[in-house]
DNA sequence: AGACGTTTCGAACAGTTGTTCTAATCGAAA
DNA sequence: TTTCGATTAGAACAACTGTTCGAAACGTCT
């Protein structure tokens, strides 16, 4: 199903002396994907037809539905590539902070800034360089209505939300779980919200050192430090057993 | 341009003897707009076709295009005449809170709730009752890419957000105008994925009376806590005169 | 050389898109 | 009743949509 290489050589020798590995095994197919996620961030699902993103690619329209079946498949297979590396390293960065923290428990902002820094450092790297980022991708398929792909969405999404839903309820033990989840859910908006290009991160007159502009750490640990004290706060709210003094 | 009355008596003779008040002026001009909300809310404006708005509209394609002239123009309509309402709504409630808190200045929380209220209510009882709300449709066409309504968006919610980075700026006054900017953008980054319909409200097996499920009270105040208390916190990171203690 | 599976391309498919045109309908003023 | 502007509906437009098909070109093995 998910095969790369043309035929099933390569995953059966695993340090073949096959091909040059910095050679990448089919150009075709991630020129179609890359030229996909550009096209994909700045129009949207609806707004991509195949015939400009094989224009985009280089190609013919007849080698995407080759290589992926369909449009939707073709998006479908974007998505899970890209989100699922970030995903992987979200989780291994929450293991990571886990076992370093050897005293206690890991500090919330510690634990949010696992969550956000994979898809953080992937949108700045990509907006410093070349034109679109993967995470800015990612946040437009989000807000995309497109059916099939919620399924899909939480799919990918419900393993990495349900581990850092563990952890943090460990961290915050007095706040009800559905309180823990909504509250994770707008830390993660908050994310989308800024890798999406809503935030213009433009001076606007002032042009002080240090400021958002001068270092992105310093827009990350904004982002982390509003997302675990709005977090710490409105938990507070409700009771740990259910009811709010209303 | 805007002009709804089809000869121009009813904008010269205000209280005029004409018509039932009550009837809308325009049937078919609203029932476009009405299910140009409920389809561009599910589908975005790729994927509204002037006919399946015609379809759910209960006229014809010509009657749409006599109307608005395009289908840009059309979305373009509808986003202004459901957006003015609330940002008009969010002015005077911020002017309520001003001149209501006789003693001192407002407190960031009542400040930031003029904000959110009039976007969350209409949400709330567009959700109750009928299929789609407004402020979900206002959240699907800013995150849809549409060329050419960003002019429009930064042109309506500029002056809104201009006021109440002005108020803000006089409860924080220790935080700068940029980092203000951002915690802003956060608060109605938080509030476009609340009512984007990105958060489930779903009780997801735990079902404890006055959670979030039993009243929507309590979601708006997790909104403004968690909004006013991470713009507080994460805004001290970044001192006025621009440095960062990095 | 020949045969094989993989990959690519151009053409063509039926269906939909936004828009335009023309004729018909409506209600009120003359 | 006739006239006129406003409104509507249906047909038609060219352009575009995702998808399919058959014929080439590709390198690899026998």
């Amino acid at each position: 199903m998910t095969r790369q290489s043309p035929s099933g050589i390569q995953e059966l020798v695993p340090p073949s002396i096959r091909f040059d590995p910095s050679q990448p095994p089919d150009p075709t197919k991630a020129r179609l994907l890359s030229a996909a996620e550009a096209l994909l961030t700045e129009r949207g699902v609806n707004g991509m037809s195949i015939r400009a993103l094989a224009a985009s690619a280089g190609t013919s329209v007849s080698a995407a539905h080759y290589h992926f079946g369909s449009k939707f498949a073709l998006v479908a297979a974007l998505f899970e590539a890209r989100l699922a590396p970030i995903n992987a390293a979200r989780l291994a960065g929450l293991e990571a902070q886990l076992t370093d923290a050897a005293p206690g428990r890991p500090s919330l902002e510690a634990v949010l800034e696992a969550f956000v820094r994979p898809s953080f450092e992937a949108w700045r790297a990509g907006e410093a360089m070349g034109r679109t980022a993967t995470p800015h991708l990612l946040a437009q398929l989000h807000a995309d209505r497109c059916p099939g792909l919620e399924d899909l969405k939480t799919r990918l999404f419900e393993p990495v939300f349900g581990r850092y839903l563990e952890v943090v309820a460990e961290i915050l033990p007095e706040q009800s779980l559905s309180a823990l989840r909504i509250g994770l859910a707008y830390v993660s908006g908050l994310l989308l919200h800024t890798v999406g290009g809503h935030i213009d991160l433009s001076l606007q007159g002032e042009a002080k050192p240090g400021s958002f502009e001068s270092s992105d750490e310093a827009l990350l640990r904004y982002l982390v430090t509003f997302a675990a004290s709005g977090l710490r706060s409105a938990g507070a709210l409700i009771s740990h057993d259910g009811g709010e003094d209303r």
